[in-house]
DNA sequence: TGCGCGATGTCATATTATTACATAACACTG
DNA sequence: CAGTGTTATGTAATAATATGACATCGCGCA
């Protein structure tokens, strides 16, 4: 053991690389939390966060609810809108946009790069998020 | 009056010459939770759809979620995912997948149709649903 | 030390959505 | 027409998701 938790350890040591950069202050709570993410491996909800965090549970939705608005501020984590969900972001995207590719079969997402103009952007729009989740099924799980 | 209902009042002929040709029951419930959302003009939150409904308070949730799953498996309604609303669907889509350019000034949505297969969906992908939005300010809104 | 400020703890409550079961409406079959 | 299946709706309860408000802590700094 210790090698399961290598790419996670990783990604933590990267996290708090770019928090550093940036003036952010990634705190054992919200370190804690992105591990709990990165160990999902995939979309996790929040009360399931919550219970994970403290199962005897004693947390409270809002102790969860900032880490993720500071997560995702921060660009370590994206809230996957259709399924009220939250997970790790591995990225670090820079002015590009998440799209997720979202597994219904076996829950698992694939993340990508779109570009952060699309096509037909009406006349004077200005986005300032945009949300990319697509629903289907792996080739994977299309098989049979 | 009975101009300000024209284009509420042709939009709903639409739909009940849809639902009669896929043999879909476009039922005076379901109407009338269509035209409230025509006539909102934009995203309505589901309980306040309820309210529209019945102003005494008599409605109950499932009565309302219930028309709203129909309506948008009909593809006369679109859910907004990152608002929690609803909104009435204007085009009709074939195989087009609606895109949806929100502001945040003035909360007006303009749809557009995206291509069914986005430019980098992952090898052998099947996708059943996207949901593409963008928040952003328009041009009106910008201004200032 | 004392103050300011960001982070966290805690309680309460708001908002959004579903489950489960009862009833109604209506078509079909015998 | 009675009986039966099927779809839609009514109703009560509750689940799941999220926020507001205020107290407290810890830490840097005047």
């Amino acid at each position: 053991m210790g090698h399961t938790h290598t790419s996670t350890d990783l990604k933590l040591a990267k996290a708090d690389a770019l928090c550093a950069d940036r003036g952010l202050a990634l705190t054992p709570l919200r370190k804690r939390m992105l591990e709990l993410l990165l160990e999902a491996g995939g979309p996790v909800k929040a009360y399931d966060l919550l219970a994970s965090l403290k199962p005897d549970g004693t947390a409270q939705p809002p102790t969860i609810y900032r880490a993720l608005d500071f997560l995702t501020q921060a660009g370590l984590a994206h809230r996957v809108e259709a399924l009220n969900a939250y997970m790790a972001c591995v990225h670090g995207h820079g002015d590009e946009i998440a799209e997720l590719f979202i597994c219904e079969g076996c829950g698992k997402v694939r993340e990508q790069h779109a570009p952060a103009l699309p096509d037909h952007t009406p006349e004077g729009f200005v986005i300032s998020r945009s949300v990319l989740e697509h629903y289907g099924r792996c080739a994977e799980c299309t098989q049979g």
